[in-house]
RNA sequence: GCUGGUAUAGCUCAGUUGGUAGAGCAGCGCAUUCGUAAUGCGCAGGUCGUCAGUUCGAGUCUGACUACCAGCUCCA
C-alpha cells in the first residue's frame, strides 16, 4: 500500500490495520495463555474480535492484562511475514502448532485455495491477510479491548462455544475517544433506562418480554398509530382486525406450522387445538375470502394493526427492541401482476414519507428467497426480478441480501439510521405468490373466469412497541410536539398567579393540547428543572407581569428562555407545530 | 436456548474477614411565595429476587430456580 492509503478513509486499510490488532491480540493471549486455542479473529464494523478456546474464562481484569501486553507487542516493533504453504504443510504445521481450529478450517478451504500465513515474532497464523507490514504500525494508545463473551465455533449453536474478545482501534487516540463517547451517548439514550424515567413503559419479571405501556406512553402509541390511519386512509387502505387465537389448522395451511412451530404459542379450547397468531397475515386472507371480488376491486389495500405473539429464545429478549407480543402495522394488498409494480412503487413511497417525518435516513436491501422458499423456481426467479425491477427503473439505490426473504417470497427491507448513526431493520414490502394460493383466494376477471390474485405483505413501523423504542432512543427521550405525552406544562412563581395560570392551562386544553400544572409551592428553578427532565417542549413560565399584560413567557427544553408573547400567538404557533409535525 | 456476569427501599447505589440493614433522589408532612435546571426541617419506606442448604448465627458462604445485563444463536 502506498503511503497516501495510510488512513481509515481507506476501507482496505482500515481493514488491515483492525486485522492486525486482532492478530496482536492473539499474540498477547498465546503469551499469557499458551494453552489457548486459535479460532478465528476478522476486522468488524466497529473494531475486531478474536474467538479462543481456553480452560480459564476471560474476565474484564485479563483484558486489563491482555492489553498491556499488546502495548508490549506494538512497542516490539514486530514486523509481519507472509508465507504460503502448501494444504499437507499447512496442516502439518497447524497440528504441531497443537491449532486444531485451524487445521478444520484449512482442510475446508477449497482445493485450489492459496493458503497464506502470517507470522510476527514467535506468532503464526493462518491468514488470508492483508496486514500492515508492522505491529508497531498500530497506536497503542488508541487501541481498546471492550468486553469479552462466549461464542459458538463458526456461529453454529450446537457447536463448542469459544471465548470472544471484543476490541476497537483508530489511529488517533481522539477518534478513540470519539468512539467511547458514543457508546456512552447510546447508553444515555437506553431506551428502557427513559422508558422507565419518563414512565412511558416498561418490563416486568412477572411477563417477561411482555411489555406493559402506561399512560404516557400510550399517548405516543396513540399518536403513533393515529398517524397511521390518517396515512393509509389518504392512500386508499381500509382497515380490518383479525383475532388473535385460530385453530391450528389454519397454520398448518398457510405453512407456520412447517416453518415456525417453535415459535408459536398454542392453547386448548373445548379439546381442540388452536394457536396465538404469529402472523397476520392468514387472518387477513379469511378476510379476504368473506366473498367473491371482481377485477374492479383489485388492488384491494388492507391494512391491520395487529396483536402477534411469538416465543422468542429468553436469552433474545431486549427491552421493546425484541419481545414476545408486539402489534405489527401489517398492509396487505392484493392484485393483480400488472398492478405488482406500481404498487410495489407506492409502498415505497408511503414509507419514505413515514421515515422521513421523524428525520430518518434509510436504505433499502433486497433479500432474495431462502433455501426453505416453498414456491418453485420459477415463482422464485418471476418475483425476486418483479421487485429488483422496481428499484431499478425508479432509480433507488439498495443492497443485496441473498437468501434472507421469507419462505414465501423474496422481500425488500427498509434499514433506517438513527440520530446516532445505529441501523435498524423496521419497514418490509414482501411479494408473495404462495399465500393465494394456499388459501385459494379468488377474484373474477373481465373474462367472467376466475383468476387467482398475488399479494404483498408489508409493514412500516414494523413492530409499533419496537419502533418506539427506536424513536425514544433517536430522540433521546425528547418528543416532537405532535408525540410529546405533554406538550406544556404551566409553571405558576407564585400562589398569586395561581388563577391565571389555571387560565392558561384551561385555554390550551380547550385548544386540544396535552397541559400539565405545577402549583407546588417550590421556587420556579425547581419546577423547570423537573419539566426539562421530563423533557417537556414547552414551559409557560407565569408571574405577576404576565397575569396583568395576559402574556406567557416561553421556555422551551432545548432553547430556554424564549421571551413573552401573547397566549394567542403562542396558541397559533402550537397548533401549527403540531399540524405539520415537524421535530 | 448457550457462555459469562448481576440481583439490597419506587430509582441510583453503600454494606469491611458471616454477628440479624444505610445514603442520596423520589414520596408524605410542616415551614417558605421565591422570575428560568435542586429552599430548609422532619416523617415514612426493605422478611436484602425466590426456594433449599452450611452455621449458634447468612444481605454476606453453597446449590437450584427466576428475572435482568453483555454477547452468541435466532428474528418467517
Amino acid at each position: 500500500m502506498s503511503d497516501n492509503n495510510y488512513t481509515f478513509e481507506n476501507e482496505e486499510y482500515k481493514k488491515a490495520y483492525r486485522h492486525t490488532t486482532s492478530h496482536i491480540l492473539a499474540q498477547a493471549v498465546k503469551r499469557l495463555y499458551p494453552d489457548a486455542r486459535l479460532a478465528i479473529g476478522p476486522a468488524i464494523a466497529d473494531g475486531f474480535y478474536y474467538d479462543f478456546d481456553t480452560a480459564e474464562t476471560f474476565t474484564p481484569e485479563t483484558l486489563d492484562a491482555l492489553e498491556a501486553e499488546m502495548k508490549k507487542i506494538i512497542k516490539e516493533k514486530l514486523s509481519l511475514e507472509r508465507f504460503e504453504l502448501p494444504r499437507e504443510d499447512a496442516i502439518q504445521l497447524m497440528t504441531e502448532r497443537e491449532e486444531p481450529y485451524k487445521v478444520e478450517l484449512i482442510r475446508d478451504l477449497p482445493e485450489d485455495a492459496v493458503i497464506s500465513f502470517y507470522k510476527q515474532g514467535e506468532f503464526v497464523d493462518l491468514c488470508a491477510g492483508p496486514h500492515l507490514d508492522n505491529t508497531g504500525r498500530v497506536k497503542a494508545n488508541a487501541m481498546k479491548l471492550t468486553s469479552c463473551t462466549g461464542a459458538y465455533w463458526r456461529g453454529d449453536a450446537n457447536k463448542k462455544m469459544l471465548q470472544r474478545i471484543y476490541g476497537t482501534c483508530f489511529m488517533k487516540k481522539d477518534e478513540l475517544d470519539e468512539y467511547l463517547a458514543r457508546i456512552e451517548e447510546a447508553k444515555r439514550r437506553d431506551h428502557r433506562k427513559l422508558g422507565r424515567e419518563l414512565e412511558l413503559f416498561a418490563l416486568y419479571d412477572e411477563g417477561p418480554g411482555f411489555p406493559f405501556f402506561f399512560p404516557k406512553g400510550m399517548v405516543i402509541r396513540n399518536e403513533l398509530e393515529s398517524y397511521w390511519r390518517e396515512l393509509h386512509q389518504e392512500c386508499g387502505y381500509q382497515e380490518i382486525k383479525t383475532p388473535i387465537i385460530l385453530n391450528e389448522e389454519l397454520w398448518h395451511r398457510s405453512g407456520h406450522w412447517d416453518h415456525y412451530k417453535e415459535n408459536m404459542y398454542f392453547t386448548k379450547i373445548d379439546g381442540e387445538d388452536y394457536a396465538v397468531k404469529p402472523m397476520n397475515c392468514p387472518g387477513g386472507m379469511l378476510a379476504y375470502k368473506r366473498r367473491m371480488w371482481s377485477y374492479k376491486d383489485l388492488p384491494m389495500r388492507v391494512g391491520e394493526l395487529g396483536l402477534v405473539h411469538r416465543h422468542e429464545l429468553s436469552g433474545a429478549l431486549h427491552g421493546l427492541m425484541r419481545v414476545r407480543a408486539f402489534t405489527q402495522d401489517d398492509a396487505h394488498i392484493f392484485m393483480t401482476e400488472e398492478h405488482a409494480h406500481d404498487e410495489i412503487l407506492g409502498v415505497i413511497q408511503k414509507i419514505d414519507r413515514i421515515y422521513k417525518l421523524f428525520g430518518f435516513e434509510y436504505h433499502m436491501e433486497l433479500s432474495t428467497c431462502p433455501e426453505d422458499f416453498i414456491g418453485d423456481d420459477k415463482v422464485r426467479e418471476y418475483s425476486e426480478r418483479i421487485l429488483k425491477d422496481v428499484l431499478d427503473k425508479n432509480g433507488k439505490e439498495y443492497v443485496l441480501n441473498p437468501g434472507d426473504g421469507a419462505f414465501y417470497g423474496p422481500k425488500i427491507d427498509f434499514h433506517l439510521v438513527d440520530a446516532i448513526g445505529r441501523t435498524w431493520q423496521c419497514g418490509t414490502i414482501q411479494l408473495d405468490f404462495q399465500m393465494p394460493e394456499r388459501f385459494d383466494l379468488e377474484y373474477t376477471g373481465a373474462d367472467g373466469a376466475k383468476h387467482r390474485p398475488i399479494m404483498l405483505h408489508t409493514a412500516a413501523y414494523g413492530s409499533i412497541e419496537r419502533f418506539i423504542g427506536i424513536l425514544t432512543e433517536h430522540f433521546a427521550g425528547a418528543f416532537p410536539l405532535w408525540l410529546a405525552p405533554v406538550q406544556a406544562i404551566v409553571l405558576p412563581i407564585t400562589d398569586r398567579s395561581r388563577d391565571y395560570a389555571e387560565t392558561v392551562a384551561a385555554r390550551l386544553k380547550d385548544a386540544g393540547f396535552r397541559v400539565e400544572t405545577d402549583f407546588r409551592s417550590e421556587k420556579i428553578g425547581y419546577k423547570i428543572r423537573e419539566a426539562q427532565m421530563q423533557k417537556i417542549p414547552y414551559m409557560l413560565v407565569l408571574g405577576d407581569k404576565e397575569a396583568e399584560t395576559g402574556m406567557v413567557t416561553v421556555r422551551t427544553r432545548a432553547g430556554g428562555d424564549q421571551g413573552a408573547v401573547s397566549l394567542n400567538v403562542f396558541i397559533d404557533s402550537l397548533k401549527q407545530e403540531k399540524k405539520t409535525r415537524v421535530y
